[in-house]
DNA sequence: CGCGAATATGTTTACGTAAACACATTGCAC
DNA sequence: GTGCAATGTGTTTACGTAAACATATTCGCG
């Protein structure tokens, strides 16, 4: 048996030549069988596998991506791991490559757009059918080697703004307007935020001046905010209510950068025998699960992460793609809780 | 410029001796501009990084990696996205690879033994460096394939077996005989316990096992359990203890297969008006850091995720590996809290 | 100044697979 | 039973890179 030396191990492995060998076809029949394509007959077929399986022969999907240009990746980049929402999103990314036969390669960015730019070439390195890439906010040299490369490119979680190509999300800003004219419509007047990441979230951040524009027009304001510079955290968000309760004149509300930070806040409000929103209002974003099991229903927006993480990668996976730069709005959506 | 069809796009991309013939040198010498190794001076450095810079070439590592049989990947098999648990560890492996300029290739087994099969042989067919396993129990073919093709596999989160080369993490039959100690010291007689994922979680059931031979030996008992078929989650806590509590003699104590659980529980009871660990005790497993917020302390075992997913890649990166199986214990340590 | 080591670059070849093309054989409609 | 499409298998070649080997050139030092 032809076998060489690879690093999965300082073992010999076999080759498609060796299956063909012992199974008595020319490899290029194995290589069919091996991808269900073409024409093979049942009495090969069993013969190759067999012969693969005594010889313990894997596909090597990469050797022949090389000539046939395909390999089967998509370049994922998420913000964070920190928070669910993107586990989720890469769930949704997942659950559409799996049935494909692909691979997601991911990378972390930290909300850092050179970072996301390095992660980008790093992953382009790997010749993906596709990138998936938070945002629509990248750096000039982003844009410009994905422009070079032609590569596809699907952007998710926002469609405030221009697309490379595709992109795949909601409205922050809508849903900043959403929460502050919900929020006004209740009566309350004065306000307090909570975000997290050093601001480096953008989507938070359109979100929040939305949220503060409506507020302003409406003749409340905005009283305080705390802007943390670690991700965030339900420990975090109790830590941040704490702060903003103890203030002279206390907000009547609190829009919090997303529901971690909001279900902190209601944990602070228990702790201390407060009433939501009888003494304070909490307002958070993403409509995560485990709300439902909070001594109170947050109000939230609930955003459709898997849906979207599905959405762009089956786009992706498309034979071919509209050219055009174009926007599929998965909508997100108010939900009225018991704390506003 | 030679440029080729690719499935990145329908465009054609650039190859090493494109950037070559603009830099006025050898595919080779790019090659090695590429990878920094070998001697190359500065100027030609500098030439060959903005010829490639000129038209868009991105390094393609795949490509290369067959003829030097070595892909910089890893594969890596996680049970569940859905719980914070393995992110972390996953996260706690992207760093360490990230170092290295390796990058992870993962896949979710969702705890079914075939569903991992099936994954480790779509892995393989990624020539990686070496596998991350969750646990020490795998299908037979599992084991044959792994020990044929030779590729070094780390086996992650649990000692309490018979590893196939090198596993990290720490005993689950000690967490579980800890906990009942503990709990049984502080004078309760009475248990329930509460699972998920349908029992699969062999993990979880070693310490369920563990806990309850504790409980037997000690002339206490478990006197109710329930088990859910869906993942765990804060609200599958809080119903589960829902149910446990209305049974006629409910347990003095419930032990939790993880912290979202448990942390379900403690809501159940903030919710009911019910002391802990005055009218029921509680414990979960893991120690996320989300049990910092809520507003009572729960007793869990800490468990050091990120610690071992960084110990599992250091391993597989390292350039010789011990032919003998070992066990690395990356300890776990049961921190008591206010709930029991 | 001469010579070996260090530095710098090029040439040839191998990697394992899949596309393209070629050639049998079978089935079946007319 | 003849012809042509469908089925089944083989041969040659291309893919883009990196190892192995070869060859200049420069440098330091006695």
């Amino acid at each position: 048996m032809t076998k060489r030396r690879t690093s999965m191990s300082e073992k010999l492995q076999p080759t498609m030549h060796d299956v063909a060998r012992v199974a008595g076809v020319s490899q290029m029949t194995v290589s069919r069988v091996m991808r269900g394509t073409g024409y093979i007959s049942k009495d090969v077929r069993k013969q190759v596998v067999g012969a693969a399986r005594e010889i313990g022969y894997v596909h090597n999907r990469l050797a022949g991506g090389n000539a046939s240009y395909d390999n089967p990746i998509v370049g994922v980049v998420v913000p964070t791991m920190q928070n669910r929402v993107f586990t989720e999103v890469l769930s949704g990314i997942n659950a559409t490559l799996d049935e494909s036969g692909l691979r997601p390669v991911f990378g972390v960015s930290e909300y850092a757009p050179n970072v996301e730019e390095d992660l980008v070439f790093d992953l382009l390195s790997w010749r993906p059918r596709g990138l998936i890439l938070p945002g629509l906010e990248h750096t000039d040299s982003l844009r410009k080697i994905v422009s070079q490369t032609g590569v596809r490119v699907a952007e998710i979680m926002d469609t405030d703004g221009d697309p490379i190509s595709s992109c795949f999300g909601f409205s922050h800003i809508n849903a900043g307007e959403d929460m502050a004219k919900h929020l006004i419509a209740r009566g309350y007047r004065t306000f307090a935020y909570v975000g997290s990441h050093r601001g480096l979230d953008l989507r938070a951040t359109k979100r929040y001046e939305a949220f503060e524009r409506i507020v302003r027009d409406a003749g409340a304001q905005i009283v305080a905010h705390e802007f943390y510079e670690v991700a965030s955290s339900m420990d975090v968000g109790r830590r941040a209510t704490n702060l903003l309760l103890q203030k002279e004149t206390p907000a009547e509300a609190i829009y919090f950068a997303n529901d971690d930070l909001a279900a902190g806040g209601l944990m602070h409000c228990l702790a201390e025998g407060l009433d939501t929103p009888g003494d304070v209002a909490l307002a958070g974003f993403n409509g995560l699960s485990f709300l439902s099991a909070l001594p109170r229903m947050i109000t939230t927006t609930v955003t459709p992460r898997f849906d979207i993480g599905r959405a762009a990668a089956e786009w992706l996976l498309q034979p071919k793609a509209d050219p055009n730069p174009n926007k599929v709005e998965i909508a997100a959506e108010l939900r009225v809780g018991q704390t506003t």
